[in-house]
DNA sequence: CTGTATCCTCTTAGATACTG
DNA sequence: CAGTATCTAAGAGGATACAG
């Protein structure tokens, strides 16, 4: 519901390392809004299609084919968030049969380079953490 | 843990044309295993028990207290899936009540530096996302 | 082509109770 | 203290149908 205001003054139990909160405490309390925006800029689909969009302009249907696996529903809902949350831009042409153009924003662009930074080095090490697995022990297999 | 020396030259990802997608079309396909790496170190707490660990080493119930929100077995569970990758330690010490101390992997804290950058953003930025939200649009509110 | 709506299934996650 | 087991609710995600 992206309440904005209707702040929770009296509700901090945040009790934890006093340090630790004053230098990034942010993200380690469940109450605050950046808890959101990484769900989002992490979620499954969402970090493929920043990826994707960083690479160039997508129309929908071109986001689907590039991003294997994805829904429709899924892509669409992906969408839908980026753009609200401000990273990611829709322009519709006003053609027919319709024609919608997906991409970046400035700080969209800006996240999405620190995704792909990221995305890289998994691609990079993943073999190299294959490799390195316990093998004695039984993965959960998840 | 002596790294496999393979064949990683450092950087080299300074392209961003069509050539990326056949370099790194790993993440666009949906059967390779390093999406089930990225699900991992991406998922709701994984992103935030790296951050912790990275800090310093955590025994269970100190993670508990600073990563705020995490259910007992959600912690348990994440902690099993990056044991299992290879980017958490586990030692138990012989000892009662029992005492068990997590901490990072080599290629752990690699990573988790990676998460904790890609966080760090965030936290700076969140604020300056939340107010350049587009207004007019009724976000989908998920 | 670009979605939305519905239905359905599977996974995730929390609460609670219990064990070594 | 450090978990595991079980139950349940909520959400993610897919398939299909359909609308603009």
């Amino acid at each position: 519901m992206s309440s904005t205001s209707a702040d929770q003054t009296g509700k901090q139990q945040e009790d934890t390392a006093l340090s630790d909160l004053l230098r990034r405490g942010e993200l380690f309390n469940q109450n605050c809004p950046s808890r959101e925006i990484l769900k989002h800029l992490t979620s499954r689909w969402g970090v493929l299609v920043l990826i994707a969009l960083l690479e160039r302009d997508h129309r929908f249907s071109e986001l689907r084919r590039t991003v294997g696996g994805v829904s429709e529903k899924m892509l669409a809902q992906t969408l839908q968030t980026l753009e609200a949350d401000g990273f990611v831009s829709r322009f519709s042409h006003p053609v027919v049969p319709p024609h919608v153009d997906y991409s970046l924003t400035p700080i969209g662009r800006e996240v999405a380079e620190k995704v792909r930074d990221f995305a890289d080095w998994i691609e990079l090490n993943t073999s190299r953490i294959l490799s390195a697995k316990p093998k004695g022990r039984v993965a959960a297999a998840r």
